[in-house]
RNA sequence: GCAGGUGUAGCUCAAUUGGUUAGAGCACUCCCCUGUCACGGGAGAGGCUGCGGGUUCGAGCCCCGUCACUUGCGCCA
């Protein structure tokens, strides 16, 4: 039977059985250290000599070993001598005195160093050989948390009478905003399913069938160049309540957070509780941006600065003198502006419900109190200049689903990669993200995106006209 | 789409003003080593200097193009 690694040191005098990794190999010629790693730890072997025929054997096996070989390893779990105990190190009384040693696996020398943290290393490599790369201690922590938080947050939510349901990824292009992924449809030629950008709609139209509560952690797709803290694919923490205004949001947000970081990572401090608030208008006076980073101490790698932004305007103005929104179409205004949504006028002075959770400078999340009035939606809509058929094909079924008897409800999506990235000092939301891709969008070890055969070509009823870039 | 940075051994980096056979550490191969813990010592192998062109007696180094990685801007309900 297997043990884990974690659990050797309360075996002192067993024999036992491992699996495990060669960390590191230390062949001092008549006596070889190994370091074996499992997902639980580290902890030392030796290979003493010995005159017994299965010995000499276990000898010759041990010296062909190499640094992440994988092996099955018998042995007997003894206290160090006293001189050799290492406090600093897990399993540092203790050493496997290895008895037996099956080689499960041999591996060829490793194109990247997967001991250290891997800053030092590009990315190319990291990227190319990520399944490696994420052998790294430092990953392996990473993601550790990662999923110990996405369970702390499923736990807490559906404590609070929150339901998890998923929505299609398969789904409608609808609007303009992001640049969306598209998927060519076999059975339909010339027709394209759309990649969601966000759950928006769908997480709606739930409250429109009654669930109140809903959350998810939802993937989600978005066609824009990358950045440190963007990529083609991130995940949301998605939620929607019914019969809430801004402050019920925000305040059970604020609680959720204020938990997660006590419990998850209580290393941490938050600067300031409740989480100070400012106006868009306050935050681009007193910080110039509408992400404002006000930590007291931004070298202390602990300090977590929440602040919310609430009271952006509703519409901005585009290229061409027109009106789009500025943060999301289906916002409610706020309610004192209602009136002016109404009435069409003052539009550049129509505030939305809008807030966003701001962490250390940047965008954690934003949601808003929606609109569940359908007349409410088709006037934001005519402001931006839709006209009844882009209004019908767009949103014709968000319109008739509100129609319905839709409750009030709004809700707010989290960048859990921004979460995770600033909660474990990580700089980029690729140290968060498992099989992450570059800049350019392309995941290097698969190689994707990739030229697909004529046939599939036919099937989908495509042609390509041009390779945008011949390799 | 735009701007900056980078590209030399498997990895991380050197290489004077454009000048001999492009070096080092780690990793790798072989040898030595009974208490190491990033063990140590010795020997060895490993290079189309991203790719293509140009200038020059001579290019890793200068110029043009291109590709890749990266940071930021645009963009990003």
């Amino acid at each position: 039977m297997r043990t884990y690694i974690k659990d050797l040191e309360v075996k002192k005098g067993e024999v036992v059985t491992i699996n495990c990794w060669i960390d590191v190999r230390r062949d001092q010629g008549k006596l070889i250290f190994l370091d074996f790693r499992d997902m639980t730890g580290y902890v030392q072997g030796v290979v003493l000599p010995s005159k017994t025929e299965e010995g000499i054997a276990t000898m010759a096996t041990a010296s062909k070993l190499r640094s992440e070989w994988v092996v099955e390893i018998t042995g007997k779990v003894n206290p160090r001598p006293d001189k050799n105990i290492q406090t600093d190190k897990q399993n540092g009384s203790i050493e496997l005195e290895v008895l037996g040693i099956v080689v499960i696996n041999e591996a060829a020398t490793p194109p990247i160093d997967v001991h250290t943290d891997g800053r030092e290393i590009g990315e190319e490599s990291r990227l190319t050989y990520r399944y490696l790369d994420l052998r790294r201690p430092r990953l392996q922590k990473n993601f550790r948390v990662r999923s110990a938080v996405t369970m702390f947050v499923r736990n807490w939510l559906t404590k609070e009478g929150f339901i998890e349901i998923e929505t299609p990824l398969l789904t409608k292009f609808t609007h303009d905003g992001a640049r969306g992924f598209l998927v060519p449809s076999r059975l339909e030629n010339g027709k394209f399913y759309a990649l969601p950008q966000s759950p928006q709609q769908y997480k709606q139209l739930l409250m429109v069938s009654g669930f109140e509560k809903y959350f998810q952690i939802a993937r989600c797709l978005r066609d824009e160049d990358s950045r440190g803290d963007r990529q083609p694919e991130f995940t949301q923490l998605d939620m929607e309540m019914s019969f809430v205004n801004r402050e019920d949001v925000m305040a059970l947000n604020e609680k959720l957070l204020i938990e997660l970081v006590k419990t998850i990572t209580p290393e941490k401090k938050i600067q300031e509780i409740p989480f100070p608030r400012f106006t868009y208008k306050e935050a681009m006076e007193k910080y110039n941006s509408d992400k404002p980073d006000i930590r007291t101490d931004k070298t202390d790698p602990n300090l977590l600065a929440f602040c919310w932004v609430t009271d952006f305007p509703f519409f901005e103005k585009t290229d061409t003198d027109g009106w789009t929104f500025s943060h999301n179409p289906f916002s409610a205004p706020k309610p004192e502006h209602m009136n002016m949504l109404m009435n069409k006028e003052n539009v550049a002075d129509i505030l939305t419900t809008q807030y966003d959770i701001v962490l250390n400078g940047f965008e954690a999340g934003g949601g808003s109190i929606r609109n569940h009035n359908p007349a409410a939606l088709r006037k934001v809509l005519e402001i931006m200049g839709y006209d009844e058929a882009k209004i019908h094909s767009g949103f014709g079924h968000m319109l008739e689903a509100l129609g319905y008897g839709a409750p009030s409800h709004g809700g707010i999506a989290w960048g859990l990669d921004r979460v995770m990235a600033i909660l474990q000092n990580e700089p980029n939301i690729r140290e968060v993200i498992a099989f992450a891709k570059t800049g350019e969008g392309r995941e290097l070890m698969m190689e994707s995106p990739s030229e697909v055969s004529k046939g599939q070509l036919e099937e989908l009823g495509l042609m390509v006209k041009e390779s945008k870039k011949i390799k």
